[in-house]
Formats: C-alpha cells, structure tokens, sequence
RNA sequence: GGCCCGUUCGUCUAUCGGUUAGGACGCCAGGUUUUCAACCUGGAAAGACGAGUUCGAUUCUCGUACGGGCUACCA
C-alpha cells in the first residue's frame, strides 16, 4: 500500500471523551503524524436517541487539551444518511441485499427458541432469496447477503490473523424499517469516502471487522489496515468502569496532569518502544508502529502516571507551564492568579517545577509565593516558631538584611550565623521555612527569599520573630 | 449457549527456541539532606495450569482455568 497514511478517530458524542477513547485517538494521532499522513475525526452520531451537541464539545475539549490536532472539518456521521443509504440501494439493485420483511417479534422469538435449543442464534432470513414478486407492502430493512460458505481472514496488524468462518456471520442489517443507515454500514461508507488507510481502534470491533469486510467486498471496495488494540481495564483488571474513578479525560486535566505527560503514559500504556518509558512528543511520533502495541489490555495506574508526569512538568518550559497552570486552575475551578503573583510564579517556577507531580503539588509547594502577610503557619510550621526559633530569626534576620541579595551572600551570611552560634543549620531551616512560607514543604529557603525579595523576607521574619505560637497554635 | 481475543514481577512492559528472564513505576532497606520531597545505592518480586513438538521452551502446538469482547432495526 503506497500514498499518505490516513487515520481516523471516531467516537460516539454520548458523554465525555473516555480516557480509553483518548488512548485511541492518539495512537491514531502518532500514527498519521509520524508518517506525514493525516489525522482525520469524525462523530458517530447516527444514534439520535443518545447523541448530544454537549457530548461533541466534550470531546472536542478533550482532544484540545491533549493536543490532538485533527486535520479537515469534523465530520458528522448523521449527516452522511443520504449516502450511506445510496450505497446500501446500491447493493440492493446489485442484488447483493435483499429486503426482509421478518418483523421483530419474529426475529426475537427466533432467537428465544435458538437459544433454549442451545443453537446458533444467527438468524438467518427467509427473505434471501425470496421472488419480489411475493414481497407484501409492508416495512422492511435491507439486510447485506452474507457469504456463507468459506471464511473470513481479518489480517490484523495487532491481533494477527483472525479467521472467522462465514457461517458465523448474519446477514446484518443495512438500512433500518424507516430507511435510516446503520452504523455497521456508515462507518465502513465514511472510511472509505474518507480515504481512510488505517483504522486502528478498540478490540471491541474485531468481529464487527469481519461483517464490515462483507460490505467492502460487496463494493468491491480495499479492506484498510486493521490495527485493533486491547481496552484499557480498571486497577483490579475489570473493565474501566465509573467505580474506578476518573474515566473522562477533561478530568484529569482538572486533577492537574500535564498533557504532555498524559500523551506518554497513555502511549506507553498498551505499546512499546524495548525500555523507553519516558520521551517526549517528537520521539513518540518518530518511534510509534503497530507491531509495539500489546494484546492484553493493561491496567490504567495512577502511580506511573504521576512519575512520568513529574518528569515533564520538571522540563517544561517556565512560560508554558504557568500557562497550563492557568488553564489546570480554570479547569479545576480554582480563582485565577493575580498578575502580580503570576510574576512572581513565573520567577519561582524554577524551583518549583523539579518536584512536582502534579499542579496541585506544585501549587502547594508554590504557598510562599501565593499567600499574602501576614501568613498564618499550619500546625507543621507553627511547631517551627516556638520560643528558641523565634530567638534564632530575631537574632539572624538583621544580618540577612545587609546581606548581598544573591544565593552566595545569604549562603555566606546563614553559615557564618550558623557557625557564630554553634547550629546546625537544620535547626534554622525549619524556621526560616515556617517564616517565609506558612508550610513546612517548600522550595530551599535561599530560593525562597531570592524570589520574595529583600524587603519582603525580612517582613516575613519580622512577622515570624513576633509570632505568638502559644496562644495561637495554628 | 455460539464465535473471537488475551494470560511474563503488585502494575506497565522487554525477550521474537538457548538470558543469572532485563527495564520502569510502586514497595522495603541504607545513604545524603534543609523536616517532607527530591536524589544516590542496594533488595524482595514474574513466565496461569497440564500435555506435547524439540537436544533445548516464557517463546511453537493442543487442552484446561481465568479474564475480556462480539453475538441489535446501539455505536
């Protein structure tokens, strides 16, 4: 198969963009990008009963987020019907579809017995091959003549080669009793119009491939490359369900994960590259191949999510990570950042970003910058600002105030008072931290009073000196 | 019920008939340190089970068990 690689992702705007449904997207996305090919997105909303506009935004949110550009407009299924149902005309008039005129009931009551008999529930219509001439003038759907001898090979790419035997297929359904397509029938239509070379998508369809394939061949139409990749599973191995907690993606841009970070795990989750764990977007799409995906379905963990997450917040850019703490705060619906405290978060990023996980960590870490004086010590702290440290910060904080402002001078000037007063230097820092922070987590002290400044660490200590710790324990 | 897929440390995985079965996360211990964290060093930890094929199976075949999927006029 020569020509640009075309990949597609499709899902169904009946909720949030479900973080197995991101996974899919972006392998899709890696695929078609790391090929020069193109990344193609197209809603399944031919059920008009579940689909919703919010659902659609949802998931256009979700692919924002994560970054997952697509190319050309978003395609709605729904609005192919016309289409779809062409082909399926098509194929009637061909004579490799039929109408049939079985009803429901009769069709389930078929499949009850079946059933009690222990036989093939595959209903297999009398219709088939029935003369027109003795059709009723009643409703019927078009239903697809399936081979029925022989079978069929789907050549998967992950799965291998699934072989199927055709009488394990039904003459499925193309056209419903109101003349509206399938979506067994619009999709294989969409992929094809769309040009569609790769279709790389949940297991779930890997039988649906071999009815799919029915119609292709009835078209006379080439087969895309079958990629079907394992679901994600919850940590107990069940299928990823709400009891497992977060399933959309938006949510855990609101649990404040780096996209960036989210692109690796779910890359690394269910492919490989030998032992590459961590690597960035350009490496991702330069390394990501079919035959690195995995066949068990791996187990989503939340553990490895925030290691690898904390290696790219520790990279990133200062300017863009405060811009994606901006968004994490809109999307957690947390108040925005002041200019002036942005100013001032971005001066401190440096020493911020090596340590955190997470934005929320980060942003704890961040109290020196984010609250204001007077500070109020937690319980942690306050035990820092007891009687004998509060002595310690009075006597040190007129000899910070004439040191030179940089890492060296208030190095210099910490150790000399140190020495002076035979003590360790662990025993002034808890202070110092409780002083200038409020916390007892925090970024060095020397960080610390470089980015607050001069004047505003020595008010700080001078708060901290005059605590009361006695009578307000925090 | 029928059909299809899967099964390597707790988790994600490497291995493409011959390895002391490797790495990462997590965990445990020690070190360092400015508490926590981070960091460094070390450690415990795996081929579901049973048959075959083979000089030799984690790797190939079959069976069993367990998990998952499909079996709609849903997608």
């Amino acid at each position: 198969m020569t020509g640009q690689v075309v990949t597609r992702f499709a899902p169904s705007p009946t909720g949030f963009l479900h973080i197995g449904g991101a996974r899919t997207a972006l392998f899709n996305w890696l695929y078609a990008r790391g090929r020069g090919g193109k990344f193609l997105l197209r809603i399944e909303d031919t059920d008009r009963e579940r689909s919703t506009p919010e659902a659609t935004q949802a998931i256009l949110d979700g692919m924002a987020w994560l970054g997952l550009d697509h190319d050309g407009e978003v395609v709605s299924q729904f609005e192919g019907a016309a289409r779809h149902a062409e082909v399926a005309h098509e194929l009637l008039s061909q004579g490799k579809a039929y109408k049939c005129f079985a009803t429901q009931d009769e069709i389930a009551t078929f499949r009850e017995q079946a059933r009690a008999e222990g036989k093939s529930t595959l209903y297999q219509s009398p219709w088939r091959d029935a003369d027109p001439a003795s059709h009723p003038d009643a409703p019927f759907v078009v239903r697809i003549k399936a081979p029925r001898e022989g079978t069929t090979v789907i050549r998967d790419q992950v799965q291998g080669d699934v072989t199927i035997r055709n009488d394990q297929l039904d003459d499925m359904v193309l056209l419903r009793s109101d003349g509206t397509p399938v979506y067994m029938l619009a999709v294989v239509v969409d992929d094809h119009d769309m040009g569609v070379t790769h279709v790389i998508r949940g297991d779930d369809h890997l039988n649906n491939a071999a009815r799919q394939m029915t119609i292709y061949e009835a078209m006379g139409w080439d087969v895309p490359v079958w990629a079907h990749i394992p679901l994600i599973h919850g940590p107990d191995g069940k299928k990823l369900s709400k009891r497992h907690g977060a399933l959309g993606a938006q949510e855990y841009q609101a649990m404040g994960y780096p996209a960036a970070g989210m692109r690796n795990y779910l890359a690394r989750l269910g492919w490989s590259h030998g032992d590459d764990e961590y690597f960035t977007d350009a490496q991702a799409k330069d390394w990501f191949d079919l035959d690195g995906i995995g066949k068990s379905p791996a187990r989503f963990d939340t553990k490895k999510l925030e290691n690898i997450c904390g290696q790219h917040i520790a990279v990133s850019d200062d300017a863009a990570l405060l811009q994606e703490i901006t968004e994490y705060l809109v999307a957690a619906n947390e108040p925005a950042l002041s200019d002036a405290k942005t100013v001032l978060l971005r001066d401190g990023m440096y020493c911020l970003k090596d340590r955190a996980k997470t934005f929320p960590e980060l942003i704890v870490k961040a109290a020196f910058i984010l609250s204001d004086r007077p500070l109020v010590p937690d319980e942690k702290a306050a035990k820092n600002l007891d009687l004998v440290s509060r002595g310690i910060l009075k006597e040190l904080t007129p000899q910070l105030q004439n040191a030179s402002w940089s890492r060296d001078g208030l190095e210099a000037v910490t150790n000399d008072f140190a020495e002076a007063n035979e003590l360790k230097f662990g025993k002034m820092a808890g202070p110092l931290r409780a002083a200038l922070s409020g916390r007892a987590m925090t970024p060095s002290v020397f960080d610390m009073m470089l980015v607050l400044g001069r004047d505003e660490t020595i008010a700080r200590l001078t708060d901290a000196a005059a605590y009361n710790a006695e009578s307000d324990p925090g």
